[in-house]
DNA sequence: CCTTTCCGTTTCTTATTTAGAAATGATAAC
DNA sequence: GTTATCATTTCTAAATAAGAAACGGAAAGG
């Protein structure tokens, strides 16, 4: 919101991204036409744009249906991309021993331009939803991973984050006031995790542990599961355990 | 190799790929001025570039060193194309106990433009080296998943394969010519699997599985060991392992 | 079996964008 | 404080892109 508002080089390449996430978030290969009308570009722009990101292996035509989407080769950029915060390799064990030990879905996250992006998922073999996706994306405000970070920051980070985001409802628990906001996170630094009882995705109760060491933040990690399965028992054998790993992996950083 | 000749549209695109290659190819996140360097691009050019990819969240730049290197958004596109060939939930369980029970790290690939893309990984505790990446590409001749692969073409897609790979040493131990590599596939067929001994790289030695069913190539799988821990023993026991895994992989699908 | 419709593809021309030489800043090295 | 080196900006001829219109081909409907 602090953008130079010089026009940006590189028209056909913007354009190329469009499509691009248009392919991303896409249920089903679409055709030239569904991009086309789905983007508001010209049929003989997009089929170009298409033909060239196709030569360049970014997307795969279905030679029958026409259809397009993602090609395999853009796996690399990611993984790459994800290497430079490689604190997947310090924590991959301890989640995924903790993942056996609650026996719940334990995320891993780190903020990339005020959100979380996911960065490794470790399931249980009992949960049933996966809507979420590796490099998806989702709110700090609104989410245990992201309260967990924001609980982190100095005053001066969090008038900045507050400044450049909308606290817009996504369910009917989402926090969405700047004083409400920082009273949750008020407690969630006395708590030492964060708690998003149902505020980003209706019936799922998270709760959420920052990574932090010298005053760097890493990244967090969240446990996720269905309300009905986090009564105050479960919850506080999963802090318990939880707190446990997170201690676990900041000594190992 | 029998592509149209025709211009290709979007020279930007096109820079800008060559461009993200670079980057996925650096060792350290590069500067300015190495990258136009590297590719052989004026600065002006290059800068505006890398300008729209950090627009778009394609790249980030270190503000202090003014380093740039590839955006972890890009891991939401990757993981999106790689949904496309579901095998992975299907085949996780059993590689990841095929790991456990033979201590060795497993590959998954599957085929992208007659090449293996790495899709996934399950690395042994013991393993030391992590050079492959995922997303990561190799030759369908010299690796284990990819003879595996091949030893399951047609006699067409053979001669097809053949026709657009020149088969490059890689090693000492790797295969150049037709007649060999054409040898090599009948005795995978009649063994049930493939063996990549340091042909892929030294010191390495790798057997491949195929996941195929009903004439349709979903994938393939590979154990890989250093070659000091595969002795005649071992790789009898870990082939026996493997192959009960493969068929419960393909009962599965 | 012919007609219509609906996409995908090609062509063509004006308007827009680009590429890079050159100049300028900024910063680090000496 | 001078020099070297890299990042950034400016500018304009030359290259590229955008989209209207026309075309082609396959599938649907009568």
């Amino acid at each position: 919101m602090s953008e130079s508002t010089n026009k940006l080089y590189g028209t056909v390449l913007i354009r190329a991204k469009e499509i691009l996430d248009y392919l991303l978030n896409s249920e089903t290969a679409p055709t030239l036409k569904e991009i086309s009308d789905g983007i508001g570009m010209t049929k003989p722009t997009t089929l170009k744009i298409l033909t060239t990101l196709e030569a360049l292996k970014f997307v795969t035509r279905d030679e029958n249906t026409k259809a397009y989407f993602l090609d395999v080769s853009l796996l690399a950029y990611g993984e790459k991309a994800s290497e430079e915060f490689d604190i997947r390799s310090i924590v991959t064990p301890t989640l995924s021993r903790l993942r056996d030990s609650t026996g719940e879905t334990i995320n891993l996250g780190i903020v990339n331009d005020n959100e979380i992006v996911l960065l490794d998922k470790f399931e249980s073999p009992q949960s049933i939803f996966l809507k979420s996706r590796i490099g998806g994306r989702m709110n700090m405000y609104s989410s245990s991973m992201g309260k967990a970070i924001l609980s982190a920051y100095s005053d001066t980070e969090m008038a900045d984050y507050l400044d450049h985001t909308d606290l817009k409802k996504v369910t009917p628990n989402t926090i969405t006031t700047s004083d409400a906001l920082i009273a949750d996170l008020q407690t969630t630094k006395g708590r030492g995790y964060s708690v998003d009882d149902e505020e980003n995705e209706v019936d799922i109760f998270c709760v959420g542990f920052v990574i932090t060491k010298y005053q760097k933040i890493y990244g967090a990690f969240s446990i996720t599961a269905p309300k009905f399965r986090m009564g105050s028992e479960k919850r506080k054998k999963i802090v318990q355990l939880a707190k446990a790993a997170q201690k676990e992996i900041i000594d190992k950083i």
